[in-house]
DNA sequence: TAGATTGTTAATCGATTAACAATC
DNA sequence: TAGATTGTTAATCGATTAACAATC
């Protein structure tokens, strides 16, 4: 399928390169370099052509990288051909504004459904979904064959919640509860955490 | 004041040691060791002992660590001990979401002031907070001496508030916009980014 | 052609891990 | 004392960068 030994930090600039890529192509250009993108990114331009190449050529000597056609094989390299539904699980201020995070659906990942444990938040409606009784996570999430999941619940029921998603088939977890999570190595886990990145920001803050 | 070669990743470690720490505490657990630290974070005992001999000696042979000391020598190390006030700028859904964010007050991170750019939205409340005209942001982060900023703008806006936030004196920016973001070396900036995280984890899905 | 830029190799740089003496 | 765990060194591992032949 693809190969499992190119390194994830490569993964991870992956995205990077396409959203400029797609910012290249709205203006118009047509054609850019590996310097260009590296000048927009803050990466050197060696990286970039390195990690291009973990998959492929996808230039021209002297010449540059076609901006369209990059765009297109990135797409394919990330699966990102099509679109992909998302769980989201915890509807409270986080989850809401996630639920109508337009860079989601710009960018082909549907939010399909939403669960809550709490009675006061289950019936609701969202724009054209209504929450869920968490209860029910396990068998919408393996009848449709979702993917993809968002946590966005209280610290202490995250790990119970990634538990139950994949169990039910989840293979990919973006967590925003300020807790670690365990997962088994065939599932992917990013948390997002802006009270651990505002504390590590606070030592580079002289003391006043 | 400290010394400026200790890797950035180290730093970025701090925060998860201190945060399992304390639910370590809230245990009433006395003591522990890298080992278990390890266990609970999936990093490695000699990482966790790396990581903390770059800033003394904090443990004691054949016994561990004492919990609540490790975690007071950590927050000063962190510059956690005392509270730091954040400016807020851009009150749409995910602004709103931070503003009530429990853990940023639980953690001393005190939003002292909201700014956006639509009439719309200035002068709204927030709790305690009302929402100021963005063209007054710099005058306030100057005179307050706020050096901690979220940003939760749209991605065309991102780079000209970074600017004013810097000139008025920020120091270090958590950054929610999805684009890239140019600042000076001196100034700290973490960029949160879910779209390109979702991105980067299609890639180890397999198509159907 | 001359200039530019790729793809790739080898060198460098930096982070992680293994191992162990010190010692509680 | 015996067992356990630290702090630290050296070895290993992996990522980044410099350099350049190939060639558009």
């Amino acid at each position: 399928m693809h190969s499992p030994d190119i390194p994830d930090i490569v993964i991870h600039r992956l995205p990077l390169y396409l959203r400029t890529l797609t910012i290249l192509e709205e203006q118009g250009q047509a054609i850019t370099s590996s310097h260009e993108l590296g000048a927009h990114l803050d990466i050197s331009p060696a990286q970039i052509r390195k990690d291009l190449s973990y998959f492929g050529e996808f230039g021209k000597q002297g010449m540059g990288y076609e901006v369209g056609f990059l765009i297109s094989q990135l797409k394919r390299i990330l699966h990102l051909s099509h679109a992909w539904d998302v769980v989201l699980v915890g509807i409270g201020d986080l989850g809401r504004a996630l639920a109508s995070h337009s860079g989601l659906k710009r960018w082909h990942f549907r939010i399909v459904a939403l669960f809550d444990k709490d009675p006061q938040v289950i019936g609701q409606s969202l724009g054209p979904l209504t929450v869920g009784d968490v209860a029910d996570l396990h068998a919408v999430v393996s009848s449709r064959g979702i993917k993809l999941a968002i946590i966005a619940v209280p610290a202490e029921e995250a790990q119970g919640v990634a538990d139950t998603l994949i169990e039910a088939g989840v293979r990919a977890i973006l967590n925003y509860a300020p807790t670690p999570v365990n997962v088994p190595e065939n599932v992917r886990l990013h948390s997002i955490d802006p009270v651990a990145s505002l504390q590590s920001m606070a030592y580079y803050l002289n003391e006043e």
